[in-house]
RNA sequence: GCUAUUGUAGCUCAGGGGUAGAGCACUUCCUUGGUAAGGAAGAGGUCAUGAGUUCAAAUCUCAUCAAUAGCUCCA
């Protein structure tokens, strides 16, 4: 008999050999017919694997992550299998499960797939699906695998498999389908009820350029019709929300490429929402004690070489530009960290001096492939919401701390409610790829953790990701639609100073290296305004948007009292205008609706005898009449409500 | 940067070797209206740019520029 606990900590006997599908069985039959796979002793494995040693066992379904990953990768397999019967000789690359589907990469010859296929492949994935096939597993050789492919003619299994170590390869058989792969798979093939295949590109073989590009099939299933049904409606809202449609038409920003790609030109409005935020955060940063500085868009090309960056991005930066007469380089700023360390040089510092913050809407420049280059949101040139803290060791922990309430004030200002933050440490396997002492990164990453638990942050630490000058935090938020955008960060550095010869005259009045923390709580403003945009679907908030509110004369006859209205309410600093075209009503509340301006205001008779306005919100409907100064009220508590004129 | 697709009016898009179309937006006129589209008329385009093929190119070919998707990359 094994031991198998729980993860509620429930302890059961089972006899050895017994599978976790058995073992969901003799839960309950719903059970049994949900479990996708099964995490043993941490690590996913078939729910059909026998057990042949007590441990802890977890089965997944489909609310489990682990679970999903099994179904889409199992759902490769029967597409492929699909595939195999459509197009016989088709060699199979990889297949993957991803973050929301799977994929194949395949090289079908002379066939060409479209998105014109699709239906006749998710028909006969549906068809094999239904026969419910069993994913059976089996051990095989080097040699036989080897054997298998090359009688086959897949000389991409072929290849995969040379890099295996004998003795830790497996196929997985569907139907005639014959697949390397390590698993794990669903039981058998009846779980994958409903399926879509997204898109096709090509994608090389192993990312490799130089290689051949393979055929790739991006799909996605699901255990019910209705999930992939909500799925789609999903798709639908990303589509609607993307910030490139809403940027246009909410003129907020646009591209010209007589100007250059990747260049953004900022719209008055999109200009003037900006610039809200800014004057926002400027606001907050100096509460907190933050100093602004100014520097220029371009700094002598040694500057770059002190600061190493040259060294690791020269290449693919812009080519400097060099004086016509002296033959002097300068880059285009990629950054602005230099720039501030000279500034910090500037003269003598004592430790009483310390921290000191420098704060500037810096505006970089770098060059991104033309291919890389999407919206807001991967451009070549862009404003940093920069600023870098010059403090002793001992109080980085609490710099670190103010900073994240910067951030967190930010993103309760603009409702984003769900984030994580991601804490990237050394890799402790590889201490040589790092500078700076033992002593300081163990402090800072020991304060970074602390810092983030002391915040009750929900915080992952990743192993190896941290910068080779410093430890970091990292922002992830989710938005209103469930997708992950990256935003702030936090980093912590203790290259620049050494490079830059940075000092401060401690209270031993001895020369001591002062540590730098590089933060931009909103990453760069053209993708935070990207992410905001596509977070609130282009219905900013009232202290934001360009546009709070525009009157509605009910006809001309009330021009002169809209008239009226707007200047009062300009009074209170409420921005909006009057829509004095001569449309019906109806007309002029669809055209503000699509704009997304978030209050009507309709004035009429009614409204001018009264000495009243009748309001009605953007996506709300009529909230009735109520008198200017009620309606200034309400606008005032809206704005405030975002806490952020406290 | 690589591969594929695309580029026609301010926007969304149809068309296609014989000289340019729709809807919305815009202008003017009629209409003066009560919570998501009132009516009419008008104006607006070297069909991304450059070259080639052709009697003739917006249409076919090539190059360039840009956009989109994927790959690779991101201080």
């Amino acid at each position: 008999m094994i031991d198998i606990r729980f993860p509620d900590g429930n302890v059961r006997q089972y006899t050895e050999g017994i599978t976790s599908l058995d073992i969901a069985k003799s839960i309950s039959e719903g059970l049994a017919r949900n479990i996708l796979s099964a995490k043993f002793n941490g690590k996913v494995q078939d729910a059909t694997l026998p057990l042949n040693e007590s441990g802890e066992l977890q089965l997944l379904t489909w609310d489990d992550e682990d679970g999903k990953a099994t179904m889409w990768h199992s759902s490769a397999h029967l597409m492929a299998e699909a595939i195999e019967h459509l197009y016989p000789g088709t060699k199979f690359g990889i297949g993957p499960d991803i973050e929301n589907g799977f994929y194949y990469d395949m090289d079908l010859g002379d066939h060409v797939i479209s998105s014109e296929n699709f239906t006749e492949i998710e028909k006969k994935m549906a068809e094999l699906a239904a026969q419910k096939q069993e994913y059976k597993r089996s051990e095989v050789s080097k040699k036989e695998a080897l054997e298998y492919f090359s009688q086959k003619g897949d000389e991409y299994k072929l290849e995969l498999i040379s890099d295996l170590e004998d003795g830790q390869i497996s196929f997985y058989q569907t139907g005639q389908f014959v697949d390397l792969c390590r698993g794990p798979h669903l039981p058998d093939t009846s779980h994958i009820k409903a399926i879509k295949l997204l898109s096709v590109a090509g994608a090389y073989w192993r990312g490799d350029e130089s290689r051949k590009q393979l055929t790739r099939i991006y799909g996605i299933t699901f255990p019910k019709k209705k999930l992939l049904d909500d799925y789609l409606v999903l798709l639908e809202e990303a589509k609607k929300r993307d910030h490139r449609k809403l940027g246009k038409e909410l003129e907020l920003f646009t591209f010209s490429s007589r100007v250059g790609q990747g260049l953004p030109l900022w719209l008055p409005k999109g200009a003037q929402l900006r610039e809200r935020l800014e004057n926002f955060l400027k606001k907050v940063q100096k509460e907190a004690g933050y100093e602004p500085v100014i520097t220029p868009h371009i700094g002598a090309k040694d500057l770059y070489v002190t600061s190493g960056h040259y060294a690791k991005y020269g290449a693919d930066s812009f080519r400097p530009i060099t004086t016509p007469n002296e033959g002097e380089e300068f880059l285009l700023k990629p950054m602005n960290c230099p720039h501030h360390c000279e500034i910090y040089s500037s003269s003598p510092r004592s430790y009483k001096d310390l921290p000191i913050r420098y704060a500037e809407f810096g505006t970089v420049y770098r060059y991104e492939q033309s291919g890389e280059l999407h919206g807001l949101t991967r451009v070549r040139g862009f404003t940093q919401d920069d600023a870098h803290i010059f403090c002793r060791p001992d109080q980085v922990k609490d710099e670190f701390k103010a900073v994240i309430d910067i951030v967190l004030k930010i993103f309760k200002a603009l409702d984003f409610k769900d984030f994580i933050t991601q804490i990237s440490i050394r890799d402790p396997k590889n201490p040589s790829k790092y500078i700076g002492s033992d002593e300081n990164w163990q402090k800072a990453e020991a304060s970074i953790i602390e810092v983030a638990q002391e915040k009750g942050l929900d915080y992952i630490v990743v192993e190896g990701e941290a910068a080779f000058y410093g430890p970091k935090m990292d922002f992830m938020v989710r938005d209103a639609i469930g997708r992950k955008w990256q935003l702030g960060t936090i980093q912590v550095d203790y290259n620049l100073p050494e490079r830059f010869n940075l000092e401060y005259v401690g209270n031993d009045n001895q020369k001591h290296r002062p540590v730098m923390i590089h933060r931009a709580p909103f990453g760069s403003m053209e993708r935070f305004v990207a992410v905001l945009i596509e977070h609130c679907a282009g219905k900013f908030p009232l202290w934001l948007t360009p546009e709070q509110l525009i009157i509605l004369p009910i006809s001309e006859k009330y021009h002169g009292y809209a008239e009226k209205v707007l200047s009062y309410l300009k009074k209170y600093d409420i921005r909006g205008h009057i829509d004095f075209r001569s449309e019906k009503t109806g007309k002029k509340i669809r055209d503000a609706e699509i704009q997304r301006i978030p209050y009507m205001i309709i004035v009429g008779e009614k409204e001018e005898n009264d000495q009243t306005v009748s309001v009605r919100k953007q996506g709300h409907g009529d909230l009735g009449s109520m008198s200017l100064e009620n309606f200034s009220r309400l606008i005032a508590e809206e704005v405030s409500q975002a806490d952020i004129f406290d």
